[in-house]
DNA sequence: TACCTTTACGGGCACGTGCCCGTAATCCTC
DNA sequence: GAGGATTACGGGCACGTGCCCGTAAAGGTA
């Protein structure tokens, strides 16, 4: 009993209204120039035919190009973590060309946050539809936020949220429940006597990221009366010779550590210390599926690696904006990714 | 220095060549009616243009529907794992259905092997253009290739696959790898005392899928010199009394039995068995993200599940095939997905 | 009433491709 | 060399929507 087909689209609805296709077009892009009566005419037929505009025809005819825009991290020395996001946005972006669809990327140092400002303005310059950001600093993003508000322009955050602003979507993990898996696999096989070191190794400060998972971490072992006793360090300085005098000293006075969660990217310096100092029966994990990292996986030196598809986050994130100015279809605020745990024995079929 | 754009498409090409349209339109879709000196000039030159056409304005323009069909088991009382295969291509359908997709599903009884060739017959009945396939029964799978072959109608595989035919793509777990990550976790915390038990309940006894998981498993063991004792049992009954009496006939030989492995998704029936009879302490790991598996994650009798995605495979054996018919897009022939690991931990956040 | 402005709507081309139909040119046959 | 068959190609409409432009009708001002 499908009352659909026969004839369809704006053709029909123009028919059954006793207009004219523009007119339709009109109603339908709420465009003015159309009486109140016929408005609801339309409106009424619509909503009866449950018409959905043919996309194809849609992009075809309109020779409006929409852009998006996506602010990243660059690949640095230091990781190429990002490269991985990149590549979905890029994968994204090849599906959405045919469909007349732009993305411009602009990169900034991770540790330069006037770059990030920089680019920021760049971006609102370019007059775009919609961005994906990385809000890596904390007050410019708010300041962006706002910009974006006034304009009207929707915007996505991926691989960290910042939860009071109203983004259009949140792709990312969930940092807290991250590390509570990080806890359970550290815990498996350590025996109670051992201390367990939580590594924090990063130059900023305000690190929102490492606490919410520092604090999921935390939360497993008192959920699970774990023993263990938990040292932590903070390191602020990421080159490998600063890593090992902090962690020379903190081996040093802990005796009896057995297993080490470091809260990023840079478990591999740390795999490097212990490997150098032959202090491989420590069980060691940390995040990210960076090649530094993979290597280490091999050895047998880092036990896991916490991963949260960022190949995929940089892909959902900007099809969640394609969904919105394209389709005009809802999107999920919160997209909270899987945390995937990658080992020596699956790592090769991971897609990153 | 970008040579493309000004003017683009057939009509460029068409103006290039000296010809019109419809003359470029016969050589791209190699049709009769040109002679080889224009269709080799008209083929250099769109070579030249590195000419991509436009398939939003082809599907627009064609009237011809493409129409998929998918072969996959009916979700039933014992298992519903199917149910996420499915749900990945209606996701695919949905997204190809604007594009003139449509997709027809076929489902079968995983224990009747006729009903698999009935559905067989009737795919052939409906003349698509392409199909994906669970291809669960060897002989009858082999037919249907050869058909296809006949017909030249590109056939995926989702899940499991079947190496000497001619299938677009395999979409599905590396099996053996697959074991070979169940022996790591399963032995991650293993006393070297302890027996290891692995565990088939299928009634089908030609089950290719089984010993490629058992030859990883048991590879894994090998590679480490793992000194766990193995022992194996097939139980051909999937009910559970009959696995609870096999069980405890095993488990009665062997008193120091620390860790069991399931070679499929019905590791629920031994996780009910090792509740039931008080052996909670016995790891047990075995397949499928389903339902009463998630139960007894949670419960902490099982201890890891591991997953291939199935939803994802759906997704992607649909695309597979709107690639070659629709993009005409090359596709990879080999396809394996990720073997992922889930825990009580981070099950919420699992894809499935 | 004459003239101007605003509102409400229709006609119709364009987007790039698919494909039907018509026709000039060439080939074959007796 | 007349007739028919085949080959090689062009013209042009269609797909469903976007949007420019033109215009009749309504309203406003003197």
């Amino acid at each position: 009993m499908e009352k659909e087909n026969e004839l369809f689209g704006v053709k029909e609805i123009a028919r059954r209204a006793n207009v004219s296709t523009a007119t339709v077009d009109r109603v339908l892009h709420n465009r003015t120039g159309v009486s109140e009566k016929t408005k609801a005419k339309i409106n009424a037929i619509i909503k009866e035919m449950d018409y959905q505009p043919n996309i194809l025809a849609s992009r075809l005819a309109s020779k409006k190009i929409i852009s998006l825009a996506a602010l990243i991290p660059d690949v640095s020395e230091e990781t190429d973590f990002w490269a991985a996001p990149l590549a979905g946005i890029r994968r994204a972006e090849a599906e959405m060309r045919q469909y007349g669809v732009q993305v411009q990327i602009f990169l900034f140092d991770l540790n330069d946050k006037d770059a990030f400002a920089e680019q920021i303005r760049h971006v609102f310059e370019g007059g775009f539809h919609g961005i994906l950001i990385s809000p890596s600093f904390i007050e410019e993003t708010k300041k962006f936020a706002a910009e974006c508000a006034r304009r009207k322009m929707p915007y996505v955050f991926i691989d960290s949220d910042i939860p009071d602003l109203h983004s259009l979507s949140y792709i990312g993990p969930h940092l807290r429940k991250s590390g509570y898996v990080g806890a359970k696999l550290l815990t498996y096989r350590l025996e109670a006597e051992k201390k367990v070191l939580i590594i924090n190794i990063s130059k900023e400060i305000d690190n929102f990221n490492y606490l919410e998972i520092e604090d999921g971490f935390r939360a497993y072992f008192n959920d699970n009366n774990q023993p263990n006793e938990i040292v932590r360090i903070d390191i602020r300085e990421t080159d490998y010779q600063s890593v090992a005098r902090h962690l020379t000293y903190v081996f040093h006075l802990n005796k009896d550590i057995g297993a080490a969660f470091v809260t990023n990217s840079r478990v591999h310096t740390v795999a490097s210390f212990l490997k150098n100092s032959h202090r491989t029966h420590v069980s060691l994990i940390g995040y990210d599926f960076v090649k530094e990292n993979v290597g280490y996986l091999e050895n047998n030196v880092i036990d896991f690696l916490i991963c949260h598809r960022p190949d995929d986050q940089g892909y959902r994130g900007m099809m969640a904006l394609y969904q919105t100015l394209v389709v005009n279809a809802p999107v999920t605020k919160q997209n909270y990714m899987p945390i995937d745990i990658v080992t020596k024995e699956n790592y090769e079929f991971y897609q990153n």
